[in-house]
RNA sequence: GGAGAGAUGCCAGAGUGGUUGAAUGGGACGGUCUCGAAAACCGUUGUACGGGCAACUGUACCGAGGGUUCGAAUCCCUCUCUCUCCGCCA
């Protein structure tokens, strides 16, 4: 959530950055409603702290009375402090009103975007940052798109996984299995020697490591929720990654922590049928390797473009076409002050498909998840924490599949082939 | 799932109602000593929220949340987690 320190002195950033993301006049409001709300709470701290003082004190002479047996006195100093006992309580309880209405505001700020985030209020209106300049492929006559490409090679079976579980839970075999299983070493491999720590993770996570990465409250219905055990599955594996560092305090020389990890995504996706959820287009379990940053202030932007060069590599090494748009305002998530999404160009569905998010949060996160490091003059701060895929599976398999179709069958990019053992589906050679 | 034990500062570990934000030891940091280092000795070593230009100061925090009390790390209740034993089990 938003630091109110940033509200307060940095105001007018904080309303343009809303409007932004198309923020009305009336919600704008809630700024000054929440400087009003933590101006209240600190009065009332103040005020209570007076008063628990008293109490102190008075405690602590009765203490000495009783000591020195002197009972009587000690008897009438407890009358005494009583009426502040009921003032305190008083005051304590409109405390705590306070401070969950100022919460309440809080959580429903979404993060300032950055002043480098184009205007906008849809996707249309997403900049795009680095355009696809070589050619699209060109498919054969019969090219088909990959949901019939997997039947056809026996690679996944859409039906299966509706029998088993529903839709949307696509069941691979065979080489579909193998090219899933090599996507992801491939992935992991590159990353670690980007420098990223590799992490097997939960994949599920109880409600405070939801809330710190901004998956609650905001995203509730996005996530399955095991209602016995209390715990959601993981729609990324950010949020498991992200929250190991909940709480922490860093040293300022431990910057950048970067880590990886490989997790099957779980996301409900309700509301969304009807258009784009054809085949692997949108499921609800894809699997995703993520890398996680957590940066010094001063950097968090380097790094973001360090990030977004790791995601192009893979990219450019897997020979698929892609774009990078830069999201705008009204595009962006909740959590998010700046993102880059990647969009691989599915070339028998003609389409573009998003398939890596990469994010710098800022301190958003951080501050809800209080995550700090030590400063050189020995203040605490707040760390940035960024994230982004690298890459997700599902749409990297359908356009591996669609773009590489041939007479002969599908042919894998080279860096995979170790990985996968085959160059070739569909055809033994 | 059943029975028992426990949860204290960076770590270990005292503390069972009244200067306990917390003994002691270790670690870390600073200093003295040394050509340098080790050893020894001295000192420092929390977070959050307030007030103050500042020195400083108030409040809260000993797993979490409630309660008892003038006063709680210390007593009571609930929850979570850890450990030991039993059961089950990849």
């Amino acid at each position: 959530m938003l630091e109110i320190q940033i509200l307060r002195d940095q105001k007018a950033r904080a309303v343009a950055g809303l409007k932004k993301r198309g923020f009305s006049e009336e919600r704008l409001l809630a700024i000054d409603q929440i400087v009003s709300l933590d101006d209240q709470r600190k009065d009332l701290q103040t005020q209570l702290d007076v008063l628990l003082n008293e109490r102190n004190t008075l405690s602590e002479e009765i203490g000495n009375l009783f000591k020195s047996g002197k009972a009587q006195e000690a008897n009438q100093l407890k009358v005494k402090v009583q009426a502040t006992k009921d003032a305190a309580e008083a005051l304590e309880s409109k405390l705590q009103e306070t401070k969950a209405a100022l919460d309440a505001l809080l959580v429903t700020l979404p993060n300032i975007p950055h002043t480098t985030v184009p205007e906008g209020k849809t996707p249309e209106d997403n900049k795009v940052h680095k355009a696809w300049e070589g050619a699209l492929p060109t498919l054969p006559a019969n090219a088909i798109p990959h949901w019939e490409l997997a039947e056809k090679y026996n690679l996944i079976d859409f039906k299966l996984g509706t029998f088993l579980t529903g839709s949307g839970f696509p069941l691979y075999r065979g080489k579909g299995a193998r090219l899933q299983r090599a996507l992801i070493s491939y992935f992991l491999d590159q990353a670690r020697r980007a420098g990223f720590e590799e992490i097997q993770p939960p994949l599920m996570v109880n409600a405070e490591s939801a809330y710190a990465t901004g998956q609650l409250p905001d995203k509730e219905a996005q996530m399955y929720y095991v209602e016995k055990d209390d715990l959601y599955l993981i729609p990324t594996a950010e949020v498991p990654v992200t929250n190991m560092y909940r709480g922490q305090i860093v040293a300022e020389s431990d910057l950048p922590i970067k880590l990886t990890a490989y997790t099957p995504c779980f996301r409900r996706e309700a509301g969304s049928y009807g258009s784009d959820v054809k085949g692997l287009n949108r499921v609800h379990q894809f699997d995703k390797v993520e890398i996680v940053q957590f940066e010094h202030p001063s950097r968090s932007y380097d790094t973001l473009m360090e990030m977004v060069s790791h995601v192009s590599h893979l990219m450019d090494s897997l020979e698929l076409p892609y774009r990078i748009l830069h999201l705008c305002g009204g595009d962006m998530g909740f959590t998010s002050a700046t993102t880059y999404d990647f969009e691989v160009w599915s070339a028998a569905q003609q389409k573009w498909l998003e398939v890596s998010s990469v994010s710098n949060f800022e301190s958003f996160q951080a501050n809800r998840m209080k995550m700090r490091f030590r400063d050189d003059k020995g203040k605490m701060q707040l760390v940035h924490t960024l994230n982004g895929s690298a890459l997700a599976l599902a749409r990297i398999v359908a356009a591996l599949l669609e773009n590489n179709q041939t007479e002969k069958g599908i042919r894998l990019p080279q860096v995979l082939v170790p990985y996968t053992g085959f160059e070739w589906i569909g055809e033994e050679s």
